[in-house]
DNA sequence: GTAACTGCAAAATATTTGCATCCTT
DNA sequence: AAGGATGCAAATATTTTGCAGTTAC
């Protein structure tokens, strides 16, 4: 397990270190999305608050992680699917996000539907966050 | 036009304040949506950084604008529609945000489609936002 | 007159940057 | 050995809170 974490890192010239590990691990654990302060706890003091931003600034521009917006405007990243990984995002599933439990979940069979734009728009990407209760609250 | 601003105010039980007149209009000027430091750059000196968050929290509470969740995770803000001034924010439009503008537009007449979540998800709201190049820029 | 609103100061929180040191390759 | 990554300190930026003075009603 902790093998494929490693090439995963590897894949993206990345220096496999502790801190990276450990948080690429955390993602691929962890159901859901995670925000900075997650990863903070969960880390305890074994990793410096400003290592955790940086590495997280690096999986995104590496493709490894996206942010989602949120409804209450906190920023939370997930793991990316494979076909992220290319450096394009094709992020295209629905984010639900529990009014009871705060969880963010990747639903990740629900697809993003396309809309009709206006005359003159041109669309590039896609995010839809549902809120309501998830399947263990309700 | 300052009185129907006036009247939003003494329909939602809130004093008529200067503050909250300016603020108001700005969003009614505004095509699309504000972040906070919008606000604060177009008011200038005259209304205090701590004003501008609490009055922005006020009409939130009173469903005059919502939040609404963007790519980048900076907080904005926008006027609701008719409907969602009794308190239940129907807020079911797209918002678009334009990659090279930076402007965030509400797409009244774009709705945010319905789609079938897995068992035991109930939704509450939906959120949708596209990002892209705006009738403007493309 | 009273309750609500504002501005200022300051606290609390979040994020970014610089630099010396340590680790990966 | 060299370049990149980390940790610490500190600078910035953002948001919240307390309180005294002011304003709306």
């Amino acid at each position: 397990m902790s093998d494929s974490i490693r090439s995963i890192l590897k894949k993206n010239n990345l220096s496999v270190t502790d801190s990276r590990l450990h948080i690429l691990e955390l993602f691929y654990n962890a159901k859901g999305a995670l925000a900075h302060s997650d990863i903070e706890k969960q880390t305890g003091e074994e990793i410096d608050r400003v290592t955790i931003y940086r590495t997280l600034q690096t999986f995104e521009e590496k493709g490894i992680i996206h942010t989602i917006p949120t409804a209450d405007n906190s920023v939370k990243y997930a793991l990316c699917k494979d076909r992220c990984e290319e450096g394009h995002h094709h992020d295209n599933h629905v984010h639900f996000i529990c009014d009871h439990c705060g969880k963010t979940i990747c639903l990740d069979d629900v697809l993003v539907p396309e809309v009709k734009l206006p005359k003159g728009f041109e669309p590039h990407q896609s995010n839809m966050v549902v809120t309501g209760s998830c399947n263990i609250c309700k």
